[in-house]
DNA sequence: ACCCGGCTACGTCATTTGTCCTGTCCGGCG
DNA sequence: CGCCGGACAGGACAAATGACGTAGCCGGGT
């Protein structure tokens, strides 16, 4: 976690003060490259994870030190998840706008930033137009989404029947374990319910999902995002 | 693609050339802006992908121009792998040194990425001290490998009886294919052999990762960079 | 009050999966 | 040459999985 100095005196009304959080040194560089160019912004600090970025603020709101307007956050962090983050930020700072800047369009995991509050989605291919576009927006309350996240989210809602969207949230839940692995008796002790009805809800949650086998399952939960890749 | 104008002067014996290689430019703008910070470092182009990157060194090979020394490079691209584009510039332009600098420290990948002339290793997480030795080293003709990488290397080295090391060539195969959620009866489909075959196969590799479903066995393989994962 | 959807649970049945053991074939190696 | 390990294959069997139908319970909405 890092805070610049209270001596910047450029703080004043009209800046838009950005908080970067990544757990990559690299990406934050690029990403504070790109703020540079920006004249009405400034980078107030820096943090590695969603822990981090939380302490950040706290440590800037007892200092009785402006809080940035906008925290610009990668998703899949150690230490605290960007969703978990942009969650506790909505709820405690209701002031600062989180927009989301990671590598993967997920369905579910967009779907899930953007119910806690998130102010915007970026993908880490985005111009440093777009990064800008997108502070701008959530500095001014509106949400920006990366083309291709709208796409995808638009697609969502023209068929709801396709996807883990049909899912029930107990198959939700079923899924979530099988895609760690998880045999169906296991499942059951984890959810205390019966192995059949475990059965039951990896059966219908197949049938929904049009699979075949659990082990397809295991991919489709990765790829919309509904489990991290294990590490 | 981008290649810097010819007009540099400062191309001269001494100064090492680099080539970016990321699909995001976000990632590209900070490696760029570590690599200012470097006095005989200048980046002499960028690619978003390992067949841009390919195209770029013909280019400036065919206008007779000097090869970068070194290439820093993303694993996991579309159009072409980072594993594949190492390959192809270690066999094409072997005066060219390519560093891995990647998010995810999967053994497989980190193992075929050497094997395939790869001269040093980075994850994403690396400051800018890690870059320029990894660099510098590079363009020694030697190898850089970040801490947490060797050690699971060493890792790897002293245990050969866990992990998919232990596997043959034909488990890691049908392994591959079963985390890609396929049935034994289209795994012994698509390898030509019999069913039962395939399952003795999964059977024993199970049983070598200490297994006992299928369904780990493709979070494993995932884990190991064995496979892509899903998008 | 009534219905509907979701969670629970069970029974039955066909398939799939996984284990253990046996056995053949082939290529490399001492 | 004989030996060994790996690929391939099959039999026998146990366990897990998945499909389908049925049914009780409960909460939310009409």
């Amino acid at each position: 976690m890092t805070v610049q100095p209270g001596t910047s005196t450029g703080t004043s009304t009209g800046t838009i003060g950005v908080l970067v959080v990544d757990d990559h040194a690299v990406v934050r560089r690029g990403v504070v490259a790109y703020l540079e160019a920006l004249e009405n912004v400034e980078v107030v600090g820096e943090a590695a994870n969603g822990r981090d970025a939380i302490d950040c603020l706290e440590s800037l709101q007892v200092r009785r030190q402006p809080l940035p307007r906008v925290a610009l956050m990668d998703l899949m962090m150690p230490k605290m998840d960007g969703v978990e983050a942009t969650a506790e930020i909505a709820r405690r700072f209701p002031a600062v706008r989180v927009v989301i800047l990671t590598s993967f369009g997920e369905i579910e995991r967009i779907h899930a930033a953007l119910e806690n509050g998130a102010a915007g989605y970026l993908l880490k291919d985005a111009g440093p137009s777009e990064v800008a576009a997108a502070i701008y927006a959530a500095a001014n309350d509106d949400v920006f989404l990366d083309v291709t996240v709208a796409r995808r989210l638009a697609q969502k809602m023209r068929s709801p029947h396709s996807g883990v969207a049909a899912l029930t949230s107990r198959e939700r839940d079923v899924l979530v374990l099988v895609a760690e692995g998880r045999s169906n008796r296991e499942i059951a002790a984890k959810l205390v319910i019966s192995e059949r009805t475990a059965r039951t809800h990896v059966s219908n949650l197949l049938g929904k999902l049009g699979l075949r086998s659990r082990t397809q399952a295991v991919l489709v939960a990765m790829r919309e995002g509904l489990v991290p890749p294990p590490t």
